[in-house]
DNA sequence: TTACCATTTGAAATTGATTTCAATCTCTTT
DNA sequence: AAAGAGATTGAAATCAATTTCAAATGGTAA
């Protein structure tokens, strides 16, 4: 491969000049002109790899989510692309599918790329509670996180993320107005801010309306997904005629495990979901359901981030954006 | 940030020995054990930007998508992910939404990163004949590259793609069997591969079946998304009886073109698609498509790469996968 | 013509690892 | 006890850039 000092000889210059015209360096125009004609005859094309051993700021920042399959992931991974891109940074992608495991693994490799900062776009999988001393080490290394929609653990990191609690609450509280008295919650493992979150709310509507808390319809188990949803549901069947569920994805498969037992919704059991993505309006019924606010979050996780990067921010925040609910058919 | 020297110093050793331990190189056990202690005390991290610097396999694999919010290219990054992983090798990816300009820097900061390989994922967007240019130069320069689904330009890169002919072939066969008699298609850009092969396997069933070819009802023009197969469908109906589309996506735009307009699918017209995304089984009328062998595809794309780089594949091969077509509601 | 200042330039150090080559240390064998 | 073989180790070069410091050059004013 070309180098730099391929391209300095054929100028009759020193490397130093040539690395002077890739930075805007101080060189006699003349000069520049001759070398960037070099460059661009020779096909030179700079190593990062050097270049970022002697710069500080690496320009890289690591993303990792529990499911690229997910479409409130996807759009979280597009929206961060293309502000990261737009300010010259650009992406290392991990899918952690939500396993602790995984995820430590990607944090290493974020660790020896030496990533400028790192987002966590994860708000459920398992509980990752023990990969608090390896933040800690990149913290202390330099390397700044944000973290998107999970606890903080006491870090000393940005935490953006949907008011979870006010989601539930108000879509917990439609339902209610509409008639309905026996309200079921599912949604994945327990350990998580997300079911936390999301739990409180629900329970807080209940005990505000008076109706009466059922250990029996809350189940909080397994993964955040359409199988899971279903699975759940079916044992919610006939015992209630609302669900509240953790996510779309839940939501939906609900909607499949209602009917192919024979009932209708929302006639029968009403069924809301939590997130908003893509296929929820598209689906029949259509789907009732908390509007995540995806790029607004990603956008904030992206912005200070870059904040922390620059030096320009000193403190963590945590910044909780209020969610609307979408009344559409299924409830 | 702590350095092998200070590990070096720390253990009364040289530099060469703990670079020894990081690589299984020939070190006296107890000698190993001390250093290995010293490192997990201090943190040490190796930095991949050194170490690749004297490495010629950087590991890094650069991936190219049209567009991550679409399902088919989450499945495609998922299954590229796990596979690169499994391997020790990880990702950068960039979203090109299908411009070529903005492919165009994507490949360029894949070469300053010095990419082992490349996958493009891209099937569709604008002609991207002028970025040959730059693939020669990569390719010139020890960068291998992978095609899935697009023209290859004379390249020195594999092409693994669905026989696409085939694939419309049999569902237009599909739909002429059921009784249809004024068949539309409507697509992405005509310059595109995916298009013109799968304009390619509708006509070619239409003649074999004696039909007769109008070219009022197809239309092959702007993005493969969901709101330009409706904007297309409009245009066709009650012209036709039955569209075939150039993907899922925008078959589902043409559902919801058809149904808005007070017609029913697939009474009125039939529906059908091209990828089996997700969605495809989960909306009504469920959709009748060809089933795109992502999986596969991805599998076999990085097999290849992974070849190519380890000098195992020394010939470029145009590999096709046949498709099957999935009969559901809406044909 | 000289002094002074600003603009260009290059030599050499630096970044953090790996790798080669030669030297040293341990054994075992005679 | 000496020789030889094999296992460990370190010094220095290398990878491809940037950056510092000092030197050279050019232009202007006294």
């Amino acid at each position: 491969m070309v180098t730099i000092y391929d391209i300095a000889k054929k100028a009759g210059v020193s490397p130093a000049t040539v690395s002077r015209v890739l930075n805007n360096g101080p060189v006699r125009i003349s000069t520049k002109e001759k070398i960037l004609k070099i460059i661009e005859k020779e096909n030179f094309v700079p190593d990062n790899r050097a270049v970022y051993l002697k710069k500080l700021n690496t320009k890289k920042i690591g993303l990792i989510v529990p499911d690229v399959l997910n479409p409130i992931y996807s759009l979280k991974i597009k929206v961060i692309h293309d502000y990261l891109k737009e300010r010259n940074y650009y992406l290392i992608l991990g899918n952690s599918y939500g396993y602790v495991d995984e995820e430590k693994s990607i944090l290493e490799m974020f660790e020896r790329e030496r990533v400028a900062g790192v987002i966590i776009g994860t708000c459920e999988g398992e509980d990752d509670s023990c990969l608090v001393p390896i933040f800690t080490r990149m913290l202390n290394n330099g390397i700044k996180i944000v973290f998107t929609g999970k606890k903080n653990y006491g870090l000393k990191v940005d935490v953006i993320s949907v008011n979870n609690v006010s989601g539930t609450y108000k879509i917990t509280n439609y339902l209610i107005k509409t008639g309905r008295k026996k309200i079921g919650f599912i949604s994945g493992e327990k350990s998580l801010r997300a079911t936390e979150e999301r739990l409180e709310g629900y329970l807080k509507a209940l005990k505000e309306r008076g109706l009466k808390i059922d250990k029996e319809i809350i189940l909080c188990e397994g993964e955040y997904k359409l199988e899971n949803g279903k699975r759940l549901t079916k044992k919610l069947l006939r015992k209630v005629d609302a669900i509240v569920c953790g996510n779309d994805l839940m939501a939906i498969g609900a909607i499949k495990a209602i009917e192919e037992n024979g009932l209708k919704v929302p006639d029968d059991i009403s069924v809301c979901g939590f997130d908003d993505i893509f296929l929820s309006s598209l689906i029949k019924p259509s789907l009732t359901t908390v509007h995540q606010p995806i790029e607004k979050i990603s956008e904030i996780a992206c912005e200070r981030l870059i904040g922390w990067i620059d030096g320009k921010i000193k403190k963590e925040e945590e910044i909780l954006i209020e969610p609307e609910i979408i009344i559409r058919e299924s409830a």
